[in-house]
DNA sequence: CTCGGGAATGTTAGTGACTAACATTCGCAG
DNA sequence: CTGCGAATGTTAGTCACTAACATTCCCGAG
């Protein structure tokens, strides 16, 4: 398992500088093995597939158990988006950087910005079924799930493209606080 | 241009046919051009991949254009909600059986339906170059068009999944009017 | 130390999406 | 009919990804 666990680390540190060096679609999956001085074998049976390793997000499912946790008596919309902020205020912030690198290649390229949905949709079936759990209608509990995960991600690429050397969590933050907002002000 | 046209659609239905039938995952790109009776070669200068048969959608970008023409002093949230609902009313529905086939086909599909987000990188794209434009700051432009193509997705893909025979408009404009109506509560 | 077994890795030989280069056929205007 | 351009076909690749099987590595029991 600890041989295991430093092939992983060294694949994906690998990868990572040779997809931010010369692009994701002029890296292949040979050369990232060879480089780690593994076989592609060796790759796919760390990764599932070559985008994984940009788009690989353990972060992602503790926000589900954060929304289940939230009061169930407030609107949906808002325990989302409380459960979502909750998640990220308790993080430390650990391999910042490499989030960033990975935020930052995957905002780059359509491909794998589009694949970023893949990790989404787990989080919004964890969300959808805390929702329905607690009596919420299935088609609010998508909307709620569907709009807050849509700002987050759009706040994610905001941050990864325009970097004002704010940290991630203020970011996002203050993305969700907009999105309160913005509904506030219905009938100006 | 009239041959050309005539073999596109041709593949089209083919495919979707045999996706419906068999799976995405189980049908080859020779197969589908075989029974349409051409070469891999044309099908792939009709369609630039197997997946953008079934989620090439034309009406995307209308939206980016129905949002820019939204009065400028709402916010920006509101703006994006009408731009999208006014983009969907004025569409009549021709092929809705096929647009019903295409959504149940992506929503049933892990890497389609991730790919359903290469469509709508476009149209936010459009929608938060109309926002900034009149003024408003990126961050929340991103945040108000990820927001309400967040809702919008899920909301089709919930009609996909639970046909309660209901039109795709109205289920459209249920949606967005709960994520109006999501945030009147806050405070509660 | 050494030997056995299980985990980690390698080799080989595929399948299938997608592309480039070049050859062919088709439809239509002159 | 003829010739030109668009549409299509052939061929021969590259690359992601997989299955089956062979090999090596680590580690503890004897």
């Amino acid at each position: 398992m600890s041989r295991s666990h430093a092939t992983r680390q060294r694949l994906q540190r690998v990868a990572l500088e040779l997809f931010t060096e010369r692009g994701f679609d002029n890296v292949t999956v040979e050369e990232i093995a060879n480089t780690a001085g593994v076989s592609h074998m060796t790759f796919f049976r760390n990764f599932p597939s070559k985008e994984s390793v940009v788009l690989d997000d353990p972060y992602d499912p503790l926000v589900g158990a954060a929304v289940a946790a939230q009061d169930g008596r407030s609107p949906a919309l808002e325990r989302v988006r409380r459960g979502v902020l909750g998640a990220f205020a308790q993080l430390d912030e650990p391999e910042d950087e490499m989030v960033r690198q990975k935020i930052r290649l995957a905002a780059g390229h359509p491909g794998l910005r589009a694949r970023v949905w893949e990790n989404n949709l787990r989080t919004e079936e964890t969300i959808v079924t805390a929702l329905t759990d607690s009596g919420t209608p299935h088609l609010e509990a998508s909307v709620a799930a569907g709009a807050v995960l849509g700002a987050l991600t759009a706040a994610l690429f905001d941050w990864a493209t325009n970097d004002d050397g704010g940290n991630l969590g203020e970011r996002i933050t203050r993305a969700l606080d907009l999105l309160a907002a913005g509904h506030r002000l219905v009938g100006t």
